[in-house]
DNA sequence: GTCTATAAGAAGATAGAC
DNA sequence: GTCTATCTTCTTATAGAC
C-alpha cells in the first residue's frame, strides 16, 4: 500500500472507531487528529469534510461487511452453519456491542433522524445483513415471503438486543437473549 | 401553574421534542431557543447548562411514562388487555416511531455510548416500561422467571423494530412485525 | 422573569510553507 | 503528503439592563 493510501486508511479507521464509541456528532475533527495522530491539514488534505470522512467509514463498513459473509459462504456449504455463525458472532462481539450497542444500528440511529442520504447510507449497509439472511433462509426451503420474514425478524431481534443490553450494560441479559434467536434458525 | 412554571415546562417540552427529532448532541442551545421561542438569557434562567435541560426532559419522560402505565391499570383490569394495549399504543406511534425511532431507545443509544450518568438515567425510564410488563406477566401466571424473560423479549423487540423501520423508513414493515408480538401476549 | 449584549472557547474549513 | 497558522462560524456560558 502507498504510503498516501495507507494514511487514508489509518483516518478512516480512526473515525469508525470515534464514531462507534462516542457517535458521529459528539465526535469532533480534532478528536480524530488525535486519535490518528497526524496533522489536521494533513487530514484535509485526504478528506475535504467530516462528512467526506463519514461516506468513507460507511464504505469500509459496507466492504467489510461482505468480506465477511462471503468468508462465510465459502466457510459452510450448510446455510444452518451459515446462520448459526452469524448468531455466534454476535455472542463474540458481546462485549463491544453491549458497552456501544451496534456499530451499524447505533449510527443508523442517530444519523437517520432527519437527514435522507445518511438513511440512505445505513440501508445499504443494512441491506447487505438483511438480504444474506434472507438468502440463507430461502436455502433452507422457505419461500422468499417467508425467508424475507425470517431474516427481517431476525435481525431486528438483534437490534433490538444490542439496545437492552447497552441500556443495561449487562452482557448476561445480551447472551441470554442472543441464544433464543437459535430457535429462529431450527 | 405560575408563569415562571409554564415557562420552564415550554423549554423542557421544546428540547424533548428536539432531541427526539434531531439527537441530543446534533441539538444546539440556541435550536432551543428558537423552538420554544424565548430569549436565550431568559432560558439560561431557568437551566444553567444544556445537561440541566437534558435532566429535565428524563424527568418529564419518566413522569409521563409513570401517568400513561397507570392510567392503563386504572382502565384494564386484565393484564392480556394492558398488554395488548402496549402493543396498539406502538401501532398508534407508527409514523414518528418509524421516522425518528424510539425517543427513549434513540436517546439511549446515543447518550450511553461512554457516560454512565447518562446511561443510569435512560435505565430509570426503561426499567417503568420492563417491570411494568414483567409484572403483567406475572399477573398472567408466570413465574417471576419467566415473566422477567417474556418483559425482556417484548420489550428487546420492540426497540429492534423501531430501528429497523427507521432505518427503512418504512410503516409496513413496522406494522408487519410488531403485529407478530401479540403471540407473545397469547 | 425576561431581555440584550458579549465573552470565551470549540467547531469545521482554508491558506500557504516545506 | 505533511505540516503550522489562521479564519469564520457556531456553541455554550455569563453579565447586566429593564
Amino acid at each position: 500500500m502507498k504510503q498516501g493510501e495507507q494514511t487514508r486508511t489509518n483516518i478512516v479507521k480512526a473515525a469508525n472507531k470515534l464514531f462507534y464509541h462516542q457517535g458521529f456528532h459528539k465526535t469532533a475533527f480534532s478528536d480524530i487528529v488525535k486519535e490518528v495522530g497526524l496533522s489536521k491539514g494533513n487530514i484535509t488534505y485526504h478528506f475535504k469534510s467530516k462528512d467526506d470522512i463519514l461516506q468513507a467509514v460507511f464504505q469500509r463498513r459496507i466492504t467489510k461487511t461482505m468480506n465477511i459473509l462471503a468468508a462465510w459462504d465459502e466457510q459452510y456449504p450448510d446455510a444452518k452453519d451459515r446462520l448459526n455463525c452469524f448468531i455466534e458472532s454476535l455472542k463474540e462481539g458481546k462485549s463491544d456491542l453491549t458497552k456501544y450497542g451496534c456499530p451499524n444500528g447505533t449510527l443508523a440511529s442517530e444519523l437517520g433522524k432527519n437527514n435522507a442520504l445518511t438513511r440512505e447510507l445505513s440501508q445499504g449497509l443494512f441491506d447487505l445483513i438483511r438480504h444474506w439472511l434472507e438468502q440463507q433462509f430461502i436455502n433452507l426451503g422457505f419461500s422468499s415471503e417467508q425467508a424475507n420474514d425470517k431474516a427481517l425478524e431476525l435481525f431486528s431481534r438483534g437490534q433490538g438486543i444490542c439496545v437492552l443490553a447497552q441500556v443495561y450494560n449487562d452482557e448476561t441479559l445480551f447472551i441470554t437473549e442472543i441464544n433464543k434467536l437459535k430457535q429462529l434458525v431450527k
